[in-house]
DNA sequence: ATGTTATATGAATATGTGTACATATATTAA
DNA sequence: TTAATATATGTACACATATTCATATAACAT
């Protein structure tokens, strides 16, 4: 029989079948890739972690990741536009936080669990 | 006082100095992020779900992800220099399985918690 | 109005990432 | 040994991404 030979493109039926049955919804496919794509910079990860403690302008993340505001700015756009952070106004400056929080220290607590690995 | 303002890099130095304190550790956010960016492909997310349920060799996963072996391959070796695959030979063939499985689902969930935002 | 400050945005560039194609390795069968 | 199969690996290229620099906008003070 030839259900467990691959070469031309004949393999396990049975368990492709059954991993596209059990496949993840196109949906959460791509909000997961951007979420995780998001999180996947060092400053962007550590701005979000600072901003579940507080609120914070532009010019306190460039000093506290001693990166330029520009870069910082650019990078709050992108959060800012995955719904990650959300800012208020006060005269010139913006505070930002972030913003579904319980999902946030989900996720951090989620990273965390792989961090002691054998 | 100058406390308030940026200009020449004079910014909340309290809130600098909290969230310095605060950091998270070096370590975590290069392990986080490395394992983000794991999982921010949308191939590579497939993958490790499918390999939570099943053990799954390398053409089943192309059939299953509709891509070429090469390209299933050349993932799995980045999900297995993370230790996020482990693989079991039977003669010619491998066949792959997702690892740290409570740490997988717990990122999984976590993902999950961010998908129903208004 | 003008000037100043905080931040946003656009463009350019450098670096990273995913895929395809070609080739190599390892296991089995003859 | 040789041949065939499943997978791995190297290279090249297209594409995305992050940062920098320059410029624009918005709020405020004068």
């Amino acid at each position: 029989m030839d259900a467990d030979r691959c070469g031309a493109r004949i393999v396990h039926g049975d368990k492709v079948a059954r991993a596209k049955a059990n496949d993840l919804m196109v949906d959460f496919v791509e909000k997961s890739t951007l979420l995780f794509k998001a999180v996947s910079d060092p400053g962007r990860l550590r701005i979000l972690h600072a901003l579940l403690d507080a609120e914070m302008c532009v010019c306190d993340l460039a000093a506290f990741l001693d990166a330029t505001e520009s870069s910082v700015s650019h990078q709050l756009r992108l959060l800012r536009s995955m719904g990650l952070v959300k800012n208020r106004r006060d005269g010139t400056v913006l505070y930002y936080r972030a913003v579904p929080v319980k999902a946030l220290k989900g996720l951090f607590d989620a990273a965390g669990r792989f961090q002691a690995e054998p």
